[in-house]
DNA sequence: TCAAATACTGGCCGATCGGTCAGCTATTGT
DNA sequence: ACAATAGCTGACCGATCGGCCAGTATTTGA
């Protein structure tokens, strides 16, 4: 076997943050080689076609989320938010990259000049945050809310991995009115 | 001037709701056309590109925005939290095609097999939703939670506006531990 | 009645997209 | 030493994209 002077590794690699920063249609292939510097073909070489590389690079989500919920199954109450909340932070943090490539595409529309800073706005619904709901709008609600998360900190790569995790989880938690022990 | 047949407002009216579906990348010039019923190069004697089509779809949405931070501006407490659900609440069915743009990238990826369905662990977090937080985070966490409300209620459009208002209005006062009264 | 202006269109353009293919190169096992 | 093969590439393909333009039809005000 020649040596492979650019690796499936390598592709991905570039692969992930590419999509990461602009979103899956925003980057073409050619962008991609030429980050992992190889050529266009070569991708096609080692990837059947671009959409096998978002597949291999999401492929691990579903296997671990399936793990949290196994683990999940026989907790109940608070032991069950708890251990839910370390989860998904752990979850969001060994693949902050697949998750930012969900959020890049409402990035770019986001930060539209004719879009307003909303910030001054939510200010004052968090100012507040609280309450308790179990309607069906509320899981969409913490799912896109666990997003949000990630889509602050995967920005922030500076912040060392332990503090960030345990910064994390100590808001989640805190936010969900449990103790942050 | 000769008889509009095919009026901007119907252009907008076919790029609203087919970029709401598809996404703005998703959705192309001809597409728009077809489902408006005019040529594509009437497209861009209406508009000077593709760019200023969705430009103008969002326009309205910055002043709206800007006028309601004005009226929360005298505002305190639970009285500036009651008025920012409310107006919020409000400007999100009025312009929830617009929202749904923002979001439909994400819908696009998040519905790929590979990725599970997180419903059985948002669950968990949504049983014991409440807790209070000032740090940064959360103000992104608020708002894509905003979002989300309008996803899930934008592919609901048989519900009756005032009925989802109210609904609305009430899950989020709710979350926010304020009287629904 | 008639130029002027508006509304609109078919056809075309260059660029870029994802993807294919024949062939080159370097390393391998024998 | 030498086929075999894995790794890689330049060149090319058809399709589609956003955008342009000359030209046509219709309605207008004078």
């Amino acid at each position: 076997m020649a040596r492979a002077t650019t690796t499936r590794a390598d592709i991905l690699d570039s692969a992930v943050r590419l999509f990461a920063a602009h979103g899956f249609r925003g980057t073409s292939l050619q962008d991609i080689a030429t980050d992992a510097g190889c050529s266009k073909a070569s991708l096609l070489y080692h990837f059947t076609n671009k959409d096998a590389i978002l597949t291999e690079l999401l492929a691990p989500v579903g296997p671990e989320f399936a793990e949290l919920e196994g683990r999940l199954a026989g907790l109940r109450g608070e032991e069950a938010a708890r251990a839910a909340v370390t989860g998904l932070v752990d979850l969001s943090l060994r693949f902050r990259l697949q998750v930012k490539i969900l959020l890049q595409d409402v990035d770019a529309l986001i930060n539209r000049p004719e879009l307003p800073d909303a910030d001054h706005i939510v200010e004052r619904l968090t100012e507040a945050l609280s309450g308790r709901s179990d309607a069906p709008e509320v899981r969409v609600w913490a799912w896109m809310a666990m997003l949000g998360i990630i889509l602050t900190s995967a920005s922030e790569c500076v912040i060392p991995e332990e503090t960030l995790r345990a910064e994390l989880t100590r808001g989640a938690l805190r936010t969900l009115g449990l103790p942050t022990g």
